[in-house]
RNA sequence: GGAGAGGUUCCCGAGUGGUCAAAGGGAACAGACUGUAAAUCUGUCGGCAGAGCCUUCGGAGGUUCAAAUCCUCCCCUCUCCA
């Protein structure tokens, strides 16, 4: 949406308040679990908020529309004659998204999804002469059935893109980090987190992930993503920083390329290898350290462990995973690996900044305050 | 409404009275190797404590010295029939 907005066209965002009431069964092997209406809401302000940060909504030039507007008003009766007669049920369940269904249960709910998305487009179409249709691959058979109602109703023919859903090469769901999903909202992932992400990727996906997220022209992605061997590591920091500067903000991913590259090293001091990213006018200065922080008091660490310790930055999550983290020779305290636990000492308490460790690449500071 | 199958630890999926905190696989985590990659190998993988206890096998009761396993009722899913 963001390359058509560029290239001139309006977009139109579309909430599925409405949809969200019934449930998309495509993609899903289970019966979806039905949200409140209550809750449909909120999700809807989340996402509208989240797709502020990627569309220009100023002087009209994108729209954000609830389909709730016309879905929840509908007669069934009325919609039935009017909209149900175009659908054949023999078509719609050669669909791939039904066919699946078919195997572990559908419910009739969710056979209605396709003909609501259908009629969304229908509606758009015609109030608003939109055209074209975009959304994941699983949308494929919504969109096409919106296409054939339209036709059919309007007599326009009108158009749809997919694109494939993200997963990593191996066919699993993408996004998911040892902490869990990553998320957009800095509240729950933080910048330095989210940076990471994007460069731990896996060499075999740089070349999607920069085409889908980056506006890089193709002929640079081309030739970032052929960089043998450790030289595309550089595509992997371009990478990071270009999707953390769209998300959060040019600055807040700089921080996190200088407080990365102090961690683990840079991948190209000599900026040897050529971009158009803005990364290159970052000098890979050491700067001060920007990782996750717990601020304590002298008083608040008397008394606990260091397993405790690391539970309270929140690495771990409990004390017998602690432990075998520290048994596994992966628990580190200021750089000194932890062989065993023992009580928080004077040594510690001396420090103002304390940095723990798990594994390679977690990292908590923890502040001294008196 | 009738007949049958099933709901197991993050996921898939074994397990039909004790040796089950529950096989196996996946995911995840740690270590080695590396390029903050992949692949591979090793270890871990409910909680608290350290070889003992507590909480788990849809929900609620019951039988038993002892249940994920047996019984009763309920909830949910699937298949076939109406």
């Amino acid at each position: 949406m963001m390359h058509l907005q560029k290239a001139g066209h309006l977009p139109i965002a579309i909430l599925g308040g409405g949809t969200a009431m019934v449930g998309d069964p495509s993609g899903k092997t289970e019966l979806r679990q039905m949200l409140t209406p209550g809750k449909i809401v909120e999700n809807g302000q989340g996402i509208a908020a989240q797709l502020a940060r990627f569309l220009d909504f100023n002087d009209n030039r994108c729209q954000l529309i609830n389909n709730a507007d016309w879905l929840s008003s509908l007669k069934y009766v009325d919609f039935l004659r009017d909209i149900g007669r175009h659908f054949s049920v023999n078509r719609m369940l050669t669909a791939e998204s039904y066919k699946q269904r078919l195997e572990t249960g559908l419910s009739f709910i969710e056979f209605n999804y396709m003909i609501l998305q259908a009629y969304d487009f229908h509606v758009l179409c015609k109030e608003q002469r939109c055209r074209i249709q975009m959304g994941g691959q699983d949308q494929w058979g919504n969109i096409v059935a919106g296409i054939d109602l339209i036709r059919r109703t309007q007599g326009v023919e009108a158009f749809g893109v997919t694109f494939p859903l993200l997963t990593t090469s191996t066919g699993e769901k993408f996004g998911k980090t040892a902490a869990g999903a990553v998320w957009l909202s800095a509240e729950r992932t933080s910048v330095l987190d989210f940076y990471q992400f994007w460069r731990n990727c896996e060499d075999s996906e740089i070349e999607r992930l920069l085409s889908f997220f980056t506006f890089l022209p193709i002929a640079e992605i081309k030739r970032l993503s052929n960089l043998q061997g450790q030289d595309i590591n550089r595509a992997k920091e371009i990478l990071a920083y270009e999707v953390t500067a769209l998300v959060h903000s040019p600055q807040a991913a700089a921080t996190a390329y200088q407080t990365a590259i102090s961690r683990f090293g840079n991948a190209d001091p000599e900026l040897k290898i050529e971009t158009s990213s803005a990364i290159c006018s970052l000098k890979p200065q050491q700067s001060e350290e920007k990782l996750p922080t717990l601020e304590l008091k002298g008083n608040q660490l008397t008394g606990i462990t260091l397993v405790d310790l690391f539970i309270l930055s929140g690495l771990t999550k409990s004390k017998g995973q602690t432990r075998r983290l520290i048994e596994q020779g992966g628990a580190y305290l200021d750089e000194q690996r932890i062989d065993k636990d023992r009580p928080i000492n004077q040594t510690d308490l001396s420090k103002q900044k304390i940095i723990i460790r798990a594994g390679k690449k977690r990292f908590h500071q923890i502040l001294l305050k008196n």
